[in-house]
DNA sequence: CACACTTACGATATTCGTAAGGATT
DNA sequence: AATCCTTACGAATATCGTAAGTGTG
């Protein structure tokens, strides 16, 4: 049984002609009879009744376009879907990204993204990043945008930049004057900082650590734009990601070069491997990659 | 887009190795891989990722494969059901017959039916003559067991055997003694006749009126069974279709041939026209046909 | 170097269209 | 006699299997 035979099957049943019905296919007359035919034969047992000067369906006919009708229409239904999905005028892309790069980065390449291909759906997830590469591992988003990954991981990374963190200062400070700021100079103020267990607050300890410094923490919040409107309210002082620098400007507050030490994290994409992106993700994703970078040019 | 490349589709996702689902589908390895590759340009995109040394699914092959699944088992259910008809293990059959042969020959000639085709649904509509015409033409039934029906009826008409009116009476009733009866002997007896608008009624009175005859008619009833019984009882006499005989008999009355005039009446099988019987109608016609007939051998 | 999928090519099978045949109005 | 479907046959097309090619572990 093909699908030819069905076609000629229902074109026949809709005419009660095969003429016109061969007609309508585009094929010869004759070929038409031997389609029906074969299904005839096929199936073991009468469809029409052809009495030389009219054409009628049996009972088991009758049933028959019903069915062969609603198998044929999923058959072109699910076709379209799948060339729709491969066009990019349907489908979902889930995406997981790091607040700081959700916030303030994405919502831009969404609409660029959106603008593109208006008939995907798009479903982001503002988490931090061990949900982001999490959620990517378990295949829930296609794509993560968060911190590099350790060596060692399973997930592909792509660096779109690196991120250095930079001071954020109330504008009366008078570190504000400062061209840069130094870890040194900033502790000796309030320092502000995000909860347990952002991975940037773990990698601030760390790296602090390591050069013999220690965090005296006197404020704390789960959210970015909190810290930027504490520091905004003259609380206190803190060190956010470089990605996060606009942000930190609307919410009135002041950001600064840190050194003394410099502290960098690569930011990029994480898939789950190599060419398994959907055609939505891939498209997406190349949209992620080919925008202005938030660092400016500093590049990976 | 054909079945052979869906099935080919299929049997590489589930092993997600080429080489095994060719051994499953009885084809060589390199026909299978062009089955694929011709499926995936023809919806255009991949479905598979190989890499040489591992075949996995893209996001829009693993969504195919759903649907494709459905498809396919949506199609070779069709199939299977297509076949199941016509080979008689499934389907159904409306019957509409007159009462006298509803109740008492019908009920056998199912049975033996059933023997043979137990998956097949029977309905029986025991309904009066002309309803059973007017439900053939409607295709409400398939097959309607009745008299002959008036020349220029659309309906088809087969002959089962021509039904003579049997005079009923009690069995202590002085006819009783006597070989046959005349309708003249008849008369004389309180007369229990079917109510309009009943077909056998209406012949009957034609038919007398014919010969110069009237029918006075003492007591009347719907049910050939309750006539029966009032025979039975005494109440009087009656003429009934010569099917209903061993009924009549069961009910405790007597039948004697009725002469003078001889009322005879063709019944048959009527179907909408020759050779648009499903196939398990044909084969209930077949046996109804086939059937020793309940009027001996007086045959048409 | 071995294994697994892809590409190439010749053989086979199927399908198609033209032409002839048959039946009914 | 005209029309419509079926059958027959030669040609085009498609599919399949064998064999060679390619890339990866």
């Amino acid at each position: 049984m093909t699908v030819k035979q069905l076609r000629a099957f229902l074109a026949v049943a809709q005419h009660l002609n095969f003429l016109q019905a061969s007609e309508q296919l585009h094929m010869s007359q004759p070929a038409l009879s031997l389609a029906v035919k074969g299904l005839e034969e096929y199936l073991g047992g009468a469809l029409l009744i052809r009495t030389t000067r009219s054409v009628t369906l049996t009972p088991e006919g009758e049933l028959f376009v019903g069915l062969a009708r609603q198998l044929l229409a999923d058959w072109d239904s699910i076709q379209d879907k799948m060339r729709q999905r491969f066009t990019l005028q349907q489908g979902a892309v889930s995406v997981a990204a790091i607040p700081a790069f959700a916030a303030n980065h994405l919502p831009g390449l969404l609409k660029r993204f959106y603008d593109r291909f208006p008939g995907i759906h798009i479903t982001v997830h503002d988490v931090i990043n061990e949900q982001v590469m999490e959620m990517v591992r378990a295949r829930k988003v296609e794509i993560g945008v968060c911190f590099e990954p350790p060596p060692g991981s399973s997930l592909q990374f792509e660096p779109l930049g690196s991120d250095k963190l930079v001071a954020v200062l109330p504008a009366d400070s008078p570190l504000a004057r400062r061209a840069t700021v130094s870890w040194a100079q900033l502790q000796q103020y309030a320092h502000i900082a995000l909860q347990r267990p952002s991975a940037l607050r773990l990698l601030l300890e760390q790296r602090l650590a390591k050069h013999g410094m220690a965090l005296e923490v006197a404020f704390e919040s789960h959210h970015l734009a909190t810290i930027g409107r504490m520091v905004a309210c003259g609380l206190g002082c803190s060190a956010v990601p470089e990605l996060c620098l606009s942000q930190m400007h609307e919410l009135g507050a002041v950001c600064r070069p840190l050194k003394g030490p410099e502290i960098v994290q690569r930011v990029g994409m994480v898939t789950s491997g190599p060419d398994i992106l959907s055609a939505a993700a891939g498209a997406l994703a190349e949209v992620i990659r080919s925008a202005p970078s938030p660092w400016g040019a500093t590049g990976q």
